[in-house]
Formats: C-alpha cells, sequence, structure tokens
RNA sequence: GUGGCUGUAGCUCAGCUGGUUAGAGUCCUGGAUUGUGAUUCCAGAUGUCGUGGGUUCGAGUCCCAUCAGCCACCCCA
C-alpha cells in the first residue's frame, strides 16, 4: 500500500456508483433556479489570501487555520477557497455587476478547509451557493428561502430537513451588541469553559450557542441579543416571519443561530436534519450587507445561502434517488473479424439515425458467451448481435435481455426504425 | 488541534490464549454448450495481513511509532 500514492486526507474520489446521484442532485438545482431566474457565475478557485481575510474576518477558525495557503510563484500569497461568497463578490465588484444594479446568481465547486474530516465534512467539500445583490428587502430574503424550501419538496428531502432562522440585526446593532455580551462573559469569565473563553475572542455570539450543559445558565442569563435589534432590524425580520407565514413555510426562531463568518448581518438562516450525525447543516446563509463595501464596492445590500452538497447527497442515499439511467439501451456483441472491424460503424450509424440512443459496444474480443454476460453486466436491456452470419447477410440480431421476447434479425435500417420505436415505447 | 474505535484478496469479512504453505463469500477469467446473458456445476487467478521499528526460537495475532478511515469534540456547508 505504502508504494501507491493515496488522495490527500479528506479529499475523496466521487466514483461511478453515486456520481448519478450527483447527477441528479445538479440537474435539478440547474432547473431550479431557471426557475427563479438566477444565473450561473463561475469563479476561480484560487484566489488571493487577502480577500478570504477580509471578507471572512481575520480571527475566524476558517482564516486563522483551515485555508490552505501559499505562496505564489511570484511570491504572491494565494489561498484555496474555503467558501464562495467572498469569490463571488470579488467577481461581481471586478466586473461592474454590481453597481448600481440588481444581480441574482448562482455557483457550484469545490471549497478546501483544512479540518479533520469526519461525516459530512472534508477538506475538499462541495458547495451549491446563491448570492443577490442590490436588493435590501425582506422579500428576497423569503425568495431565497422559498426557493430552498421548494428544492426539499423535488428532491423528497422535506421531511427531512428544518429551517431555523435569526436576526443579528444591522452590523452597527450588531457590533454594539457584541460589545455587551463581551462585557457580560468578561465579568464571568471564571464561569467560562476553555471554547467559550476562546470564542469570546474570535466570536462571542458563538458562545450562546455552546451545548456544554454547564454553560447554559450563564448563556440564559446572557443579555438577548433580540432585546438589543435596531427597529429596522427587527421590522424587516416581523416581514420575513409574515412572508414565510403566508407561504406555509415552517419555522423555528432560534435566538442562539449565529453563523461563523463576520460578515453576515440580519437575517440567518439553517436548514438542519438529524439523520447525518454531528455535521447536520445542510444548506446555510444570511444577509451580509457590509460586505461589498468592505471589499471596495459601492454599499450593496446582498443576501446568500450555501448547500453542501456531499451532506444532501448522504441524505439521498437515505431516502433513495429516482431511478435515472444513464445505462445504455443495447450492448453491441461482435464475433468474428470482420464483426469487429464493422461494429464501430454500425454503432455510430445507428447513433446518427436515432438521437439519443445509447449504445455500448463491446471491445476487446471474447466468446459470446462472455460479451453476453457483459451485455448483462451493463445493465442493457437489449443486445444488438453481430456475427459472422450477420455480417455476410448485411443484417444484425436485436435480442432482449430483460424480458422474454424472441431474438430478431433485420437489416440495419429495419434496426434503426426498431430501436427508434423501441425508444418511444419506453419513454425513454 | 483533542479524544475513542478500526486497518487481512478489487469488495464484505473470518483467523480462538503468538506455532508449519493466511481462509470464506463476492467479483474476475476459463470450461460444462464449435454463435447467446442473470441460475447451477467444475477449474483457475489474485495478498509485502496499512507502513516502519521492537519483543520472541517463532508475530496477521503482543508493544511502540507512523499513515489512513470512521465517530465525537471543535468548526461549519
Amino acid at each position: 500500500m505504502s508504494k501507491h500514492i493515496q488522495a490527500v486526507r479528506g479529499m475523496n474520489d466521487i466514483l461511478p456508483d453515486v456520481t448519478p446521484a450527483w447527477r441528479y442532485l445538479e440537474g435539478t438545482v440547474r432547473g431550479l433556479f431557471d426557475a427563479y431566474g438566477y444565473q450561473e457565475i463561475r469563479m476561480p478557485i484560487v484566489e488571493s489570501t487577502e480577500l478570504f481575510k477580509r471578507s471572512i474576518g481575520e480571527v475566524t477558525d476558517i482564516v486563522e487555520k483551515e485555508m490552505y495557503t501559499f505562496e505564489d510563484r511570484n511570491g504572491d500569497m494565494l489561498t484555496l477557497r474555503p467558501e464562495g461568497t467572498a469569490g463571488c463578490v470579488r467577481a461581481g465588484i471586478q466586473n461592474g455587476l454590481l453597481h448600481n444594479q440588481t444581480q441574482r446568481l448562482w455557483y457550484s465547486g469545490p471549497m478546501f478547509r483544512h479540518e479533520r474530516p469526519q461525516k459530512g465534512r472534508y477538506r475538499q467539500f462541495h458547495q451549491i451557493g446563491v448570492e443577490t445583490f442590490g436588493l435590501a428587502g425582506p422579500d428576497i430574503d423569503a425568495e431565497l428561502i422559498l426557493m430552498s424550501a421548494r428544492l426539499w419538496k423535488q428532491l423528497g428531502l422535506a421531511d427531512a430537513v428544518e429551517l431555523q432562522l435569526n436576526s443579528l440585526g444591522s452590523s452597527e446593532s450588531r457590533t454594539a451588541y457584541r460589545a455587551i455580551l463581551v462585557e457580560y462573559l468578561w465579568h464571568h469569565a471564571d464561569q467560562l469553559d476553555e471554547d467559550s473563553q476562546r470564542r469570546l475572542n474570535s466570536n462571542p455570539l458563538r458562545v450562546l450557542d455552546s451545548k456544554n450543559p454547564q454553560m447554559q445558565a450563564l448563556i440564559a442569563a446572557a443579555p438577548k441579543l433580540s432585546d438589543h435589534l435596531d427597529a429596522a432590524s427587527r421590522e424587516h425580520f416581523e416581514q420575513l416571519c409574515a412572508l414565510l407565514d403566508a407561504a406555509g413555510v415552517r419555522y423555528t426562531i432560534n435566538p442562539c443561530l449565529v453563523r461563523g463568518l463576520d460578515y453576515y448581518s440580519k437575517t440567518v438562516f439553517e436548514w438542519v436534519t438529524d439523520k447525518l450525525g454531528a455535521q447536520g447543516t445542510v444548506c446555510a446563509g444570511g444577509r451580509f450587507d457590509g460586505l461589498v463595501e468592505q471589499l471596495g464596492g459601492r454599499g450593496t445590500p446582498a443576501m446568500g445561502f450555501a448547500m453542501g452538497v456531499e451532506r444532501l447527497i448522504a441524505l439521498l442515499d437515505q431516502g433513495g434517488i429516482p431511478q435515472q439511467d444513464y445505462r445504455p439501451h443495447a450492448y453491441l456483441v461482435l464475433l468474428g473479424e470482420q464483426a469487429q472491424r464493422e461494429g464501430l460503424l454500425l454503432a455510430e450509424r445507428l447513433r446518427d439515425a436515432v438521437p439519443g440512443l445509447r449504445i455500448e459496444t463491446h471491445c476487446g474480443g471474447g466468446s459470446f458467451k462472455s460479451q453476453f454476460k457483459k451485455a448483462d453486466r451493463s445493465g442493457a436491456p437489449l443486445a444488438l448481435i453481430l456475427g459472422e452470419e450477420e455480417c455476410q447477410q448485411g443484417r444484425v440480431g436485436i435480442k432482449p435481455l430483460r424480458d422474454d421476447g424472441e431474438q430478431q434479425q433485420m437489416s440495419h435500417g429495419e434496426a434503426a426504425e426498431w430501436l427508434a420505436s423501441y425508444m418511444q415505447q419506453t419513454n425513454d
């Protein structure tokens, strides 16, 4: 084993047995975004380290100890993106997409964080994300949540996830509350556990989210974020809730829901599941009205979310995905030298004549017996047979492998028609 | 970064308190059928027992280190 080079820890191969699930998810998501008028954007995987420091926050875990950062040959510090929002905002500013206009964008791709791998958590993982720009109201917040809710319905996951919602207030009121909270916690520093003492510096609001039972009394007595919301944020949040109520989307208001990235303000939300162990957040996002300006653009309201693809795939695996059939319709079996020469050409002609037809051509010779075995394994419902006899007569055999229909011989032209009508009958 | 559990054929696993040439199922290949698959029967192929050290007359089995996987903490999608 040591002679073999292994994949880098926490970076997984996505093998053919799961790629159908990935395609199903990606296809469904694309259709969903089209239905809401969102446009795709693709950003580089590598960005300046500075971008993430300025957006995610210098003292967050992500920036302090989880980024894959390296020096480029010319001395620039670069980082494999740990999330998508920063790059999306950068791309928007750089290309003038955010200047005095509205954008609804989506992206998907790999992200990198150097964490200890665990169920639902990998060093290379995939996110599908959505960002909107130039829209300040609770209506866009609601649209994003409705869109995600529709996705769960389409994927058959509606019963597996639940929505948690909170408001952090404007960046000003959040900052003010943060100071009040820090002061409170500072006064009780002796009662803080080790994690919370660390969070006091990095992300004090996260102390409220502690799972430690011994911290609960202290947390319960702490000043409440909701009591320190500015009036505009409170109204924004109430309107969002009303929109969700009207749409019949159920949610739980979780006053401890805080999110780890510095740029969030006002609305934050998470879709969580109890079916994936410790990494239960499947989709999360929020408003980041200050980020565009922070990255050098003109002040622009923004709201987005990201989904963890591996986690969604894991959920889909539990519920079973619809039979998306990428298997061939027909497996072409070839016996004899002439057939081996003509087989590839016959397959090409059939693909020309019958759009959408999936044919797997046998390569590499072997007995009829072994070829039929492979035909069976391929999952194809039909075997096409080209042997010496068929070659001489200019014909081809078609044998159903999944029902007890008779094997038939026909001309190549007839075979094309037969296959076309077969595909129509089976609605494929 | 911290802790617990696990590493034996491509895959799923057995291998008792250390004792000769390391096993099963599956998969793969060939045959029983000179041109017909999933069943059955027969035969065959495949392992540096994760890696490196140590203890021992002898290590898959015990000890240490290391790497990887899983789970939890932490973090977060």
